[in-house]
RNA sequence: GCUCAAGUGGUGGAAUUGGUAGACACGUUGGAUUCAAAAUCCAAUGUCGCGAGACGUGUGGGUUCGAUUCCCACCUUGAGUACCA
């Protein structure tokens, strides 16, 4: 019998699927265990090899999980909202629906070819309206919310107007949009209903903004900072410029500290943790305010800065706005008026390309107004200067030249004075921006002080004037939620007198309505905008499903869509309860599998969707949705598969290929070739690459012994390098146990590694070499004999390998672990089912299929999936050994463990060595001694 | 610039707490089998040296009986992030 792998592949899985062998159970005694892959968007193009990396890992951890007596969710679905089925969609005309729906089948038959444990039945899509009806509710009750700093959680909004309506809002300690006015009771009684709504909606944790929004001309959209790479667009790589619309926020700041606080509960990698960190960008200081003065005149308005230096508050020398600011026009002087109004055209012509490739330019314009110092009481200089942000603290900063790089360079520039205010510190040459070492001096009260007392004392005293306070400060933003996009959720929102209101959530699902062309409306509307039939409509003021011919006829509709992230941020929490029509998920399904404990995906998402999942998963925890408070427990990222492309040189004007090592002075051309050509040492099928292309037809060769060698380069895996493989292939010609098996061979989990096609067959070597262990010519060689102590110790050593690997996500060198294994049990003749049952169970997490058909072989009737992991018995793995006695100086007796095999003469240089090492110890007792033939180690205790 | 990760044969990589460096695999070389090829099997394969042996984990120091592993400095690569006040 050979090893048929596509027959017992198809078999299997066949098998498993009208098994229903991997469907969990949303009630069971064992423990539960929920392991996740990020779900894939379908593209159009299919999986590559790489696409399947991480679901192999995860698909190990859930099959080992079983094995170990855990009830185990391993769901599976599909991100099919997306920007590239739309502008598939635009080009030809072909709804996003259809595209999404074909791509959706080839990953699936794709998926299934490579024997997953999935529970396709909890199988979701976001785009699918039973999915996004849930979407849509989750964002109604944000909007229905709003975040109490007292309770330190999300509330109803019904809590808020119950305080608004009895005591006004100014006991309220609410994350809301800065400057509130406050308000009483009786004025917010005397309110109209849409001034009621216009004050709600400053408070809400969805709410509707004119905000200053990265918008791609190109695709016709707003982008999140996270989907901008460089000032082009992630998708595509359009230019991207600033723009203010009239956009759904997602009050996301409200839960900066719990985000960063969360993070010490998790088992992450630091370095994902620490991106987060820094997306979240927590700055501890203080703010200031100071009087504005024009024409030696003090001034209504006062400019709010942020620093996280108040101990140098004596070091101000200037001031600086960001051009954007709004109070540049209102301060600035009429000499100065020219100077300012040229250089904020100047400043909002640059792009915010150029404004990044050109940092080290010195740029900014007096504006003629002073600032009043909040002790000295002197006149600072207001200056304008396109290195201080519009969208990061104030907009406004006080600049303190000796503390400070930026300012010092824009002092020397524009010759503004640089006080010291650092005892013995030189400044002649540049900033002395360091916190340690400092102490205060030329600042009066802060006198003798270092950094951590004078940043106390400097707020004291601004607290006790009234003019700031001690502050915290994040870079995270307000995460903004509208798309102009069509392929996406609608919003379950329409407008009364511009105010936005919920639609009823017994009409959800909105449903995405039909529309003609898939691009903006003529008048710059989104592309819903097109949609005259929604299936709902508008009656005596109520938003209601029309069960005939709808149309919109007397309220406006929300025509923006969700981000892609809406539907990701929720979506574990659906596989739970895929099916459930009343909630999203039930309070048993939420209560019986709470959170992930195992999520494996790429780093790419470390500040997108990683940190908006936390986001809604803490806000429905506080609104008592879910119970958990962090989504993901554990989290691995796995590396990207890249391609080993394939290079010809082709020398310049002819048809002439040289061979890598030839090419030598010759003028060459580098061409990518299909990798498909290239045997395992690099050499081309010269045949094939000529039947590959017409031009190629004729081509001529320089071959270096006889053969032609290609030059290899490693990218990033795309067509256009030809160094794409399709993991359909590797499973037609090895078997998808083959590729499992090489994908964690490649090497560690986390890291980047290049695909090469050639060294599979390793792998493939050993599944045979395995398969002819266990089945012979003449049928089953397994027999019932007693395993000998050699059997045993090869099994219980892969069994602790094996069991320690997969804890520590070391997948790769379990695949040697097996071949070392398989190796020994040849070589050992081991026929003994009592060994080599159990070894079936360890190996069947990586190679399936095969597991489980020798498995069956050997007459077991239900699935490997249901057997117990092997218990380890380290007894089988002690060695013989006979003790030596040693002395040192007649004093120190030691004894020396040897094995028993070792010959006489390496005894007596072990213990040689050992004689000569302990009197190198200096009375240092050994711990345990090592003996190797020839070598002696010591463990010093 | 900052943060994080990593530098080991021709190649991917192993050595999980400081204890035989290079497991396992690819590739290469030689051999067996074959009319031939594929497949399979056996042997060799870090460097220098005929050899004994010496040298070897990015570089230079250090701690230690002992360092790929720990410490310091530097170099290189990858990832993320950036006028963040």
């Amino acid at each position: 019998m050979y090893y048929n792998f596509n027959e017992i592949e198809k078999k299997w899985q066949d098998y498993w699927a009208k098994n229903q062998t991997f469907k969990a159970k949303n009630n069971s005694d064992l423990p539960k265990y929920y392991v996740l892959d990020m779900f894939p968007y379908p593209s159009g193009a299919g999986l590559h090899v790489g696409h399947p990396l991480g679901y192999i890992a995860s698909d190990i951890f859930a099959r080992y999980k079983r094995h170990k007596g855990f009830n185990v969710l391993h769901p599976q679905g599909y991100d099919s909202f997306g920007l590239p089925a739309e502008q598939y969609a635009i080009q030809t005309g072909q709804h996003p629906a259809l595209t999404t729906e074909e791509n959706i089948n080839t990953y699936r038959r794709q998926l299934d070819r490579i024997g997953f444990s999935f529970d396709w039945s909890r199988e979701v899509r976001t785009s699918d309206p039973s999915y996004y009806k849930w979407t849509q509710w989750i964002f109604i009750q944000l909007f229905e919310s709003w975040y109490n700093n007292d309770t330190n959680k999300a509330e109803s909004i019904e809590t808020l107007v119950a305080v608004f309506s009895s005591e006004g809002n100014t006991n309220v300690n609410a994350v809301c949009d800065d400057h509130m006015t406050s308000f009483s009771a009786s004025d917010w009684n005397g309110f109209s209903d849409k001034e009621k709504q216009e004050v709600l909606l400053k408070y809400r944790l969805t709410y509707l903004a004119e905000t200053e929004v990265n918008w791609c001309p190109a695709l016709g959209t707003v982008l999140a900072n996270d989907e901008i790479i460089n000032g082009l667009s992630e998708r595509g790589g359009h230019p991207v410029i600033r723009k203010k619309m009239t956009q759904w926020s997602m009050r996301i700041s409200a839960y900066a500290e719990r985000l960063l606080q969360g993070l010490d509960q998790i088992d992450w990698t630091d370095s994902l943790k620490e991106s987060q960190r820094n997306w979240i960008g927590k700055s501890v200081g203080a703010s200031v305010s100071f009087k504005v003065i024009t024409n030696g005149a003090k001034q209504s308005q006062s400019i709010e800065v942020f620093t996280t230096r108040p101990d140098t508050i004596f070091g101000v020398s200037f001031m600086v706005l960001a051009p954007e600011h709004d109070l540049v026009r209102q301060i600035t002087t009429p000499e100065q008026k020219e100077e300012v109004e040229n250089y904020i055209t100047a400043t909002a012509k640059r792009s915010e390309r150029d404004r990044m490739s050109d940092v080290k330019t010195i740029t900014g314009a007096f504006t003629g107004a002073y600032a009043e110092h909040p002790f000295t009481k002197k006149p600072i200089p207001i200056w304008i200067g396109d290195y201080v942000l519009a969208g990061y603290g104030t907009g406004a900063v006080m600049s303190v030249p000796c503390g400070d790089q930026r300012d010092y360079d824009f002092a020397k520039h524009f010759n503004i004075p640089i006080p010291n205010i650092f005892e013995g510190v030189d400044i002649s040459e540049e900033a002395y921006s360091s916190k340690d070492n400092v102490v205060i001096t030329n600042s009066d009260f802060l006198n003798g002080l270092n950094f951590k007392e004078a940043t106390k004392k400097a707020i004291s005293e601004l607290e006790k004037l009234g003019q700031g306070e001690g502050k915290i400060n994040y870079r995270l933003r307000d995460a903004v939620f509208s798309r102009q996009r069509y392929w996406g959720e609608p919003f379950p929102v329409y407008y009364v007198n511009g105010m936005p209101q919920m639609i009823d959530k017994k009409y959800l699902p909105i449903i995405l309505p039909e529309v003609e062309k898939y691009l903006p409306t003529e008048t710059g509307e989104p592309p819903l905008g097109r949609a005259d039939v929604w299936a709902w409509d508008t009656k005596n003021g109520e938003v209601v499903k029309n069960e005939n011919i709808d149309h919109v006829t007397v309220f406006p509709l929300e025509l923006n869509t969700m981000p892609g992230w809406a539907g990701s941020s929720w979506y574990f929490f659906r596989y739970m309860d895929a099916h459930n029509d009343e909630v999203f998920a039930s309070e048993d399904a939420l209560n019986y599998w709470k959170d992930v404990d195992l999520y494996i995906g790429g780093s790419e998402h470390a500040t997108g969707h990683l940190l908006y999942s936390r986001f809604w998963v803490k806000f429905l925890k506080d609104r008592g949705f879910v119970n958990t408070e962090e989504p993901f427990k554990k989290l691995i990222n796995q590396g990207m598969i890249l391609g080993m492309s394939a290079l010809v040189y082709r020398i310049e004007g002819t048809q002439t290929f040289v061979s890598k090592n030839l090419v030598g002075d010759h003028k060459v051309q580098e061409i990518h070739v299909d990798v498909s050509f290239i045997n395992a040492s690099d050499e081309m099928d010269i045949e094939a690459f000529k039947n590959w292309r017409p031009d190629f037809e004729s081509a001529e060769f320089i071959l270096e012994d006889g053969k032609y060698i290609v030059g290899r380069e490693v990218d990033k895996m795309s067509k256009s390098k030809f160094n794409v493989v399709n993991p359909d292939a590797i499973c037609e010609q090895y078997g998808a146990d083959s590729l499992r098996l090489y994908e964690m061979f490649l090497g560690p989990l986390e890291q980047a590694k290049p695909w090469n096609t050639a060294g599979i067959t390793g792998v493939h070597g050993f599944l045979k070499k395995l398969w002819k262990l266990y089945l012979g010519d003449q049928g089953l060689n397994i027999t019932d004999t007693e395993p000998s102590s050699e059997n045993l110790k090869t099994l219980h050593k892969t069994i602790k390998k094996v069991e320690e690997d997969i804890e520590h996500f070391s997948f790769n060198t379990s695949v040697s672990t097996f071949m070392i294994a398989v190796n020994e049990f040849t070589a050992q003749k081991c026929t003994s089912k009592a060994v080599l049952e159990p070894f079936l169970i360890l190996l069947s997490p990586y190679a399936p299929h095969i597991a489980e058909e020798l498995w069956h072989q050997l007459g077991n009737t239900d699935s490997i999936a249901s057997a117990s992991f092997p218990e380890f018995d380290a007894s089988y793995l002690v060695e013989n050994t006979k003790n030596y006695p040693i002395s040192f100086n007649g004093k120190m007796k030691f004894t020396l463990e040897l094995p028993m095999d070792l010959s006489s003469d390496a005894i007596e240089k072990a213990v040689m060595a050992h004689e000569k090492t302990i009197a190198n110890l200096g009375g240092r007792t050994p711990k345990k001694v090592i003996i190797v033939p020839g070598k002696i180690v010591n463990i010093v205790g």
